[in-house]
DNA sequence: GTAAGCTATATGTAAAGTACATATAGGGAG
DNA sequence: CTCCCTATATGTACTTTACATATAGCTTAC
């Protein structure tokens, strides 16, 4: 990684919060996405790729990656197991699940309907 | 007001929580944008208003409107006052003020260019 | 006249979610 | 040996949200 992923400051600062900024809930489906396209299997590599993706513009932060992750595995939408590594510590490798895989059919529905709804929105205002 | 607005369920059930449910901070926008084109000039119109907008599916909890109200003419972007009413109590009526509409169209800004990164994710996932 | 019900605003509180900090540890470079 | 990068994990304060509840004016039905 090419910087230690600064912090996006938020909350009292950015009014524009959740959508904004980290689109917070929406990092689990970027994770089950990264998962079904091979892009990422372990939480640090999520934290790469997941910056760089186009949904969420600031920082993903670390703690949140590595607790959804388990929060994926408690609801059997991913499963792991440890690797160790050749050059460093060992890797905790994410696979998806079918279960994993329909859930992100699910978010993408509701995703692509909310979508629309915003872009909708946002030309009612642009009229104004 | 037909229905006594059923509480959205949600926390530990609904995992879309944020985006499907009540699209949390959208209720920002959502009241700039009633305010703006003269929809509803206080909370409890609001509420009526809200529920049937096309952003928020499920039902705005009356708190989460008053709060937001307050908050917004904390930071100068509604003003209030009160009226009375021939038949009923009295209402709290606001006014959007220049800010204000120039809070709405950086809303827009934004929700423009997540609604459409949204739908192109969504379209991304549709592909698996 | 009083109880029920609608309009209307407001706040208390527990739970959930997030940001930020920090702890731990393996391995490579100098 | 120290610094830095990789890698995972957790503590905690703060913010936001959901849901409940309190208050009060007015109207209609009994």
């Amino acid at each position: 990684m090419r910087k230690r992923a600064r912090r996006g400051q938020r909350s009292t600062q950015d009014p524009f919060a959740v959508i904004a900024s980290n689109l917070s809930r929406l990092v689990e489906p970027v994770l089950l996405y990264l998962l079904a396209t091979d892009q990422a299997h372990y939480g640090y590599q999520f934290l790469e790729a997941a910056n760089d993706f186009a949904i969420t513009d600031a920082a993903i932060d670390a703690g949140v990656i590595y607790r959804t992750l388990r929060g994926l595995e408690e609801t059997g939408y991913v499963v792991s197991s440890w690797a160790p590594s050749a050059s460093g510590p060992a890797k905790r490798i994410y696979e998806l699940t079918p279960a994993g895989l329909a859930h992100l059919k699910r978010w993408a529905a509701v995703l692509e309907q909310r979508g629309r709804a915003m872009v909708y929105f946002a030309h009612l205002c642009a009229d104004l």
